[in-house]
DNA sequence: TACTAATAGATACCTGGTCTCATTAATGGA
DNA sequence: TCCATTAATGAGACCAGGTATCTATTAGTA
């Protein structure tokens, strides 16, 4: 287990690398710390795991890996935005309200559906931002074996 | 036009005062001022149009107004939350990228897609958030008389 | 190895919003 | 119509998340 987390460290490591920017250890310590949320998270999170780090830093480190499109934000129901891993391109995320688990929507394409209803309101169509709040499959579960 | 406008200020009093909420002095400015915006807003705005209420009046009024389903939260592209006239309802925006102006996105039923889609994937949908980005019909008729 | 641009850290600042608390004003009952 | 009650206001402190500025360091290269 160890070993994937630093491995994904690695590879977020090497992206910013790959656009140009150099790898100094607040990045590495930063990105070692996002390898190791199990979910979204704020600054504020990686703050806790890196107090020796300037606040400015960290922000700086999470503007950067959004930026490369190795995080995204993710929008919580009651309008807070949080951070996350993307699985890059374009996705939504299935993000649960009970435990705050998330997963990507796959095989979702509203695109089509988007597009067509966008354009009987005579608008024309540049991109959407999508959310969907719910259960994921273990709380679902537990929740009926509660009652 | 001046009498629509109070009209609708009139409105958004009167829907609070269904709530059981007073009619304020206050708060019938923030109703005027709303009424007086033509797109989405901050509460900054209103308090531009406002200098003589407190901050925290304003924003006590909006989160009222919010609660009492008479204003929605728009998000826009760049994670800012604005506020907008609600017209009641689950429902959804057209956000102009160029002019800032919105439409409800009418006749749009994500609902059953995503339904499908979360089941999928042993998700129990709650709730979704969707807004769309793009061009209204009038921006994009400059944008092709501009060429 | 020495240079130089990029980066870091400290800290001030900004924006959007809430909390507290003393004061004021809208209601409804006598 | 006046008064008591209770909700609402305003001022200002405070908070969270984020950016700007400035000086000191450091990574990568000649």
């Amino acid at each position: 287990m160890r070993k994937r987390v630093n491995a994904l460290a690695e590879q977020l490591l090497e992206t910013l690398e790959e656009q140009g920017y150099r790898s100094t250890s607040p990045r590495r310590a930063v990105a070692q710390a996002i390898a190791n949320q199990d979910k979204h998270f704020t600054a504020e999170d990686i703050r806790e795991q890196l107090p020796a780090l300037g606040r400015a830093t960290i922000f700086r480190s999470l503007k950067l890996l959004v930026e490369t499109g190795v995080l995204c934000r993710v929008l919580l129901e009651d309008g807070d935005l949080h951070y996350q891993l993307s699985h890059r391109g374009h996705h939504h995320h299935l993000l649960c309200v009970e435990c705050g688990s998330s997963q990507d929507l796959l095989g979702c394409d509203i695109e089509e559906l988007l597009q067509q209803t966008s354009a009987s309101h005579g608008f024309q169509l540049s991109g959407h931002w999508l959310e969907v709040y719910g259960r994921c499959r273990l709380c679902s579960a537990r929740e009926l074996a509660a009652v």
